[in-house]
DNA sequence: AAAAAAG
């Protein structure tokens, strides 16, 4: 006989009643050992145990008569809005979605912690609103397309779809007031069980655009039973892969709030964390009799993990570790992200993604849900994503405020020798003007790891407070140096590309290409960390020979998005011809256009558009050229 | 060639 959902609820709710008073363990009886880590799943968390019929596997339609399965059919969704009325009404802002069921994790030592009380803190001097942190009123004039078969509409309100009470209610204390352009577009598509590959920015809004449809599937799917591997398996029901650390952090910490209250579990795991930032919060709380620096990272990220996980977070390279100690098995994924889709799948990461998509035991495409989401999505990355996806749905979002051009680009001509006392000049110039007060911070991009230490060093040596990010950094010193960044406390960070992509850090005035990237999207990832929320940015980078091969796809962006080319740049990228590999892939609004609609045939420009299907609402694909901008800067993030 | 990601 194998463990059942229910038998696994009954031990945890009764190791949570402390003295077990009143839920009967015994008879249960199977080969389970006892268990300390059993996983409460979801529908069933913060609800009274059942004590029988294991649930169906997630494949099955079926729901065991008398069980689990029908009972939680009307609970997840029908009970807990009659409840809602009137428990959070009584109970002010500490309400309880799901009534006053407590059973489950939210409960003794297990309480979750409210992710939305914890963005105080000395670290954030700056309390607009960084949640919404997204211009609204800009919306209109987005640019959106999309291709492939049957696009589910997009949506204009969260009112018209229906993510449930508890989710509803995390939106409202995120202070979305309407969705964004990708979220318009992707929740529907994502909701309809599409898969996606998405092009939009990541200060969009785009990981509640992925993050909404999972919480919701999850919430509303088949009650799932994982097979007992051992108690030291979990079985994901999502997976979010990320390329950096910092972000699989950011990533979960904003999937914490989405999921607040609603039951669903969201961990993360990534190499080299320190004890108190990687282990969850609800087990700090605890202050659990663990002398922590006996213990290794590792075995505190899998005693997190162990108490059950629906979302988890993740970077490759520890996801693959757990999976080769067989501590995370991913057969019973339904959802999986991948966020900054190109650069997972670029030569570094190929392989790690491979292994963890296709030769574990993940199903396949067509069976799980795939969502891809990234600014740049060049062709032969769509070509390898394409393997993981089925009969997806391609989407192309322009940046929110692009009307505007939020971003002053622009590039001088540095020799290498000179750069440093450049540097210094913009920088005295910035403080002489005023520019650098408390919340201007630059972000300083160099392309190596020993060039980042050497130039934070000298900037210190010179007066101008600096830190810097990289990977020969420990995760505790990188983890500072953003928090200490962010905080204003060292308004200069330096960094390699490791902060390049989808870190949101907010008031980031200017971009400094201290050293231009080799590739062109990099660069755009670079400069995006500027210029977000609706403010305006500077983007300078300091030109030489030795960027020749990125001259003509740097004139090129610059040009399309109504930026000053200068002349000697412009004759740089003439004499350099053949442009093959750094040239933008998708060029002009989007930072791709759709693989498949560069077949042999169909290769006009403008047909490309308006052969995939209208995105609606949006009125026909080429009216808002002009106004947008030639905007290379759709490509942000 | 470099960066990222496991320890």
């Amino acid at each position: 006989m194998r463990a059942s959902w229910a038998d696994l609820a009954a031990n945890t709710a009764a190791e949570n009643a402390g003295a077990g008073t009143s839920v009967n363990n015994a008879g249960t009886g199977n080969s389970l050992p006892p268990s300390r880590s059993t996983y409460v799943p979801p529908h069933l968390r913060n609800r009274r145990p059942l004590a029988e019929s294991p649930a169906p596997p997630y494949s099955g339609s079926t729901t065991s008569g008398s069980g689990a399965g029908t009972a939680n059919a009307g609970s997840r969704w029908g009970a807990p809005r009659a409840e809602n009325r009137s428990g959070v009404g009584s109970s002010g802002g500490r309400g309880n979605v799901w009534g006053n069921r407590s059973a489950g994790w939210d409960r003794g030592r297990d309480r979750e912690v409210n992710p939305f009380g914890d963005q105080d803190d000395t670290e954030q001097p700056f309390n607009e609103q960084e949640n919404s942190g997204i211009n609204f009123d800009a919306y209109e004039d987005i640019p959106v397309e999309t291709s492939g078969d049957n696009v589910p509409p997009p949506v204009n309100t969260f009112a018209e779809i229906d993510l449930g009470e508890a989710l509803n209610l995390n939106i409202m204390r995120c202070k979305y007031v309407k969705p964004t352009p990708v979220q318009r577009h992707a929740i529907p598509i994502s909701l309809a069980g599409r898969d996606l590959m998405a092009c939009a920015q990541t200060g969009s809004g785009k990981t509640a655009a992925f993050c909404f449809p999972i919480i919701s599937g999850i919430l509303r799917g088949q009650p799932v039973q994982r097979p007992p591997r051992g108690v030291r398996t979990v079985y994901p029901l999502a997976l979010v892969l990320s390329p950096t650390r910092e972000l699989s952090m950011q990533i979960h910490e904003e999937a914490r709030k989405f999921a607040y209250q609603t039951g669903v579990k969201v961990v993360v795991a990534y190499g080299g964390a320190p004890i108190n930032h990687q282990v969850s919060l609800q087990l700090l709380e605890s202050r659990c009799c663990i002398a922590y620096n006996e213990i290794s990272y590792l075995s505190m990220a899998l005693r997190d993990l162990e108490k059950g996980v629906d979302i988890l977070v993740a970077t490759p390279g520890r996801l693959v570790d757990l999976l080769e100690r067989a501590r995370v098995s991913l057969q019973m994924i339904r959802y999986l992200a991948l966020d900054e889709a190109d650069r997972m799948l670029d030569m570094g990461f190929e392989p790690q993604i491979r292994k963890i998509v296709e030769q574990m035991d993940m199903p396949p495409p067509g069976v799980r849900q795939t969502m891809l989401f990234s600014a740049t999505f060049p062709k032969e990355i769509q070509r390898l994503a394409s393997d993981f996806l089925s009969r997806y749905i391609f989407l192309a979002v322009g940046r929110v405020g692009s009307s505007t051009d939020l971003i002053v680009q622009r590039v001088e001509y540095v020799q290498e020798s000179d750069k440093r006392s450049h540097l210094m000049d913009l920088l005295h110039a910035q403080r002489a003007n005023g520019v650098q007060g408390k919340q201007a911070l630059t972000l300083v991009f160099v392309e190596t790891k020993k060039g980042a230490d050497a130039l934070e060093h000298w900037l210190c040596m010179n007066g101008f407070p600096a830190t810097t990010i990289h990977g020969d950094r420990t995760q505790q010193e990188r983890e500072m140096a953003l928090r200490s960044f962010k905080s204003g406390n060292t308004p200069i960070l330096v960094a390699t590309d490791v902060a390049a992509r989808g870190l949101d850090i907010p008031h980031v005035a200017h971009v400094v290409n201290f050293d231009l990237p080799n590739d062109i999207d990099d660069y755009v990832h670079r400069i995006g960390r500027t210029g977000r929320a609706g403010k305006k940015g500077l983007a300078t980078a300091f030109f030489n020979d030795n960027n020749a091969s990125l001259a003509r796809s740097l004139a090129e962006l610059m040009q399309e998005a109504n930026q000053e080319v200068p002349a000697w740049l412009s004759r740089y990228a003439a004499r350099s011809s053949f442009g093959g590999r750094n040239r933008r892939s998708g060029g002009g609004r989007f930072g791709g256009r759709d693989f498949r609609r560069e077949g042999s045939f169909n290769r006009g420009g403008s047909d490309y558009y308006n052969a995939g299907n209208s995105s609606g609402g949006y009125g026909a694909s080429g009216g808002y050229g002009g106004a947008y901008g030639p905007g290379a800067s759709s490509a942000w993030d």
